[in-house]
This record gives C-alpha cells, sequence and structure tokens, in this order.
DNA sequence: AACTAGAGCAACCGCATCGCG
DNA sequence: ACGCGATGCGGTTGCTCTAGT
C-alpha cells in the first residue's frame, strides 16, 4: 500500500540533463507554456518524470534567471530575510528577483554561515555566538532594528511583533519563543508583504478576509502601526534598489517614500 | 602528472500543501 | 467533509571541478 509514486521510474532518465533533454524542455514551454508538469514530460518526449522537469526549468532553464555571484546587497538581503523568515528559501527568492530558492539555499549553506560565522553570529539564530543578548546587529541599521515589524494578514500575532521591534526577532523555524505565547499556529497568517520602516504608524493589511474574533488584536495591530499606506517593502527600507525601480513598491525613488 | 580533499551546485527524495471532484 | 492526484518545498545526496600536495 502507500502513496503512489509520483511517475513510473523504471524508464526515466536521472542525473544531469543533456543539452537536447533542456532543449525539449524550453520548445515545449515556450510553445504550451508550464504547468500540467505530470503530463508534460511525454508530452514533449522526455524520458523524465514531471517533477524532475518542474525543476529543471525552475531552476535552470527559465529565462528570467539570474546567473552569476551574489552581489553584497543580495548577501544582506539574505541574512535579513532569514533572520525572519528561517529556512524558507521559496519565500527568501521570491524577494530576491532572478534568483531561486534552491540556489539561494545551496549559497546560503556554502557562503553565507560561513560569513556569519566569521561575524562571530550563529547562522541558526542570528544571535552572536559568545554573547545571550542579541543579535547581529552588524547587519542591520539602528533605525531599521528599532523598527522592524511585520505586517500580518488578517490575524496578529502579537509578541514576536513586539520582539522585532524591541530588539530583533525572534520569529525564525527555530525561535525559541513558544506556541503558547501567542496560541495556535493555524490562527495567525504571516503577510510576506515583509515590511521595514521607521516608527510610522501602520495598520495590519488583510489580504484574505478577516473572519474571526481577532478584533482585539486587529485593533491592537492599528494602534501599532498606523496606516498600511506607509508600509514600504523590505528592500526600499534596507536601501537596496537605490537608483532603480523596486518591483515590491513600484516605485522608482526611494528616497521619496 | 597523479592523487586527494573539499567546495560548489544540480538534482533527487520524501513529505506537506493545495485544489478539484 | 473527504479523498486523491498534482504541485511545491526543504533537506540531502552525489557528481564535478579545483586547489593543494
Amino acid at each position: 500500500m502507500g502513496r503512489s509514486p509520483c511517475c513510473e521510474k523504471a524508464h526515466m532518465n536521472k542525473g544531469a540533463w543533456t543539452k537536447e533533454e533542456d532543449q525539449l524542455l524550453v520548445d515545449y514551454i515556450r510553445k504550451h507554456g508550464e504547468g500540467c508538469w505530470r503530463s508534460l514530460p511525454r508530452a514533449a518526449g522526455l524520458q523524465r518524470c514531471g517533477k524532475s522537469c518542474r525543476l529543471r526549468w525552475m531552476n535552470y532553464l527559465r529565462p528570467d534567471l539570474k546567473r552569476g555571484n551574489f552581489t553584497e546587497e543580495e548577501d544582506e538581503l539574505i541574512i535579513k530575510l532569514h533572520s525572519l523568515l528561517g529556512n524558507k528559501w521559496s519565500l527568501i527568492a521570491g524577494r530576491l528577483p532572478g534568483r531561486t530558492d534552491n540556489e539561494i539555499k545551496n549559497y546560503w549553506n556554502t557562503h553565507i554561515k560561513r560569513k556569519l560565522l566569521s561575524r562571530g553570529i550563529d547562522p541558526n539564530t542570528h544571535r552572536l555566538i559568545n554573547e545571550s543578548a542579541v543579535v547581529s546587529p552588524s547587519t542591520l541599521q539602528n533605525d531599521v532594528v528599532e523598527t522592524l515589524h511585520l505586517d500580518f494578514a488578517g490575524k496578529v500575532k502579537p509578541e514576536p511583533v513586539r520582539e522585532e521591534i524591541g530588539g530583533i526577532n525572534n520569529c525564525t523555524s527555530s525561535g525559541t519563543t513558544s506556541e503558547k505565547d501567542y496560541g495556535n499556529e493555524e490562527d495567525w497568517v504571516l503577510n510576506l508583504e515583509l515590511s521595514v520602516g521607521p516608527s510610522y504608524r501602520y495598520e495590519s493589511t488583510r489580504k484574505v478576509s478577516v473572519v474571526d474574533s481577532a478584533e482585539s488584536t486587529r485593533r491592537w495591530g492599528s494602534e501599532l502601526f498606523g496606516t498600511q499606506s506607509d508600509a514600504v517593502c523590505l528592500c526600499c527600507r534596507i536601501g537596496l534598489f537605490h537608483n532603480e525601480s523596486c518591483r515590491n513598491c513600484r516605485v522608482s525613488d526611494v528616497r521619496t517614500h
């Protein structure tokens, strides 16, 4: 019994992709678009399972991928996002145009971990290795640290946010704040329109309908954060995209907001 | 030149989540 | 509400390349 395999593996190629396979996949997707990965291999004439095709496309063949070395700005952004999100590579990748989750994950494991360790920072907790106190001040400007806040969809998970504001987060997947401090995980939703900013007042955004009894937490969020119009994306707040359009804010000059 | 160890990265695997009937 | 297939995600593996001896 048990789950049926995602594909018939007996006659499938495995291992590195050949140029011919790449070409077949690219040609097929150009013609038909992405989607239906399970049936794609057969339709494209590939002896690969759908998962493998998807991975190859996502991580290597997509035309919008940015190849080459990570910039210093990207490094810092990854570190900051990891301190907020933990090993949520796909979410982190969503904030780095042209980078894939796999690429970022590999880069983290091979470069950034070492970089943080050399700074005396534990890459898992983002805390200084020799001190129990706070955390990676070297990587975040003070004004940003003081005002780091998260914006929640529908429900607010208050305590960790307060911790964000007071020092730096405990929100990573390996964080230490216990679940009982803010209820069940299912009761709150982190809106990944993460924002970092000065002490603007900020209202929790509600991308999904609020169907809960969280009026109090909502009010709490409003009192704490003010209106959403003040929110600026993380990239802009930490000073990236100084001279170019930010894809998150759609604003060409971040100094104006 | 040959060998070895380590780094880097593409790809795989298994589980989780989503979405549709 | 439930079951099941499809897709997505994160951890891990293993191959390739390169630097050191």
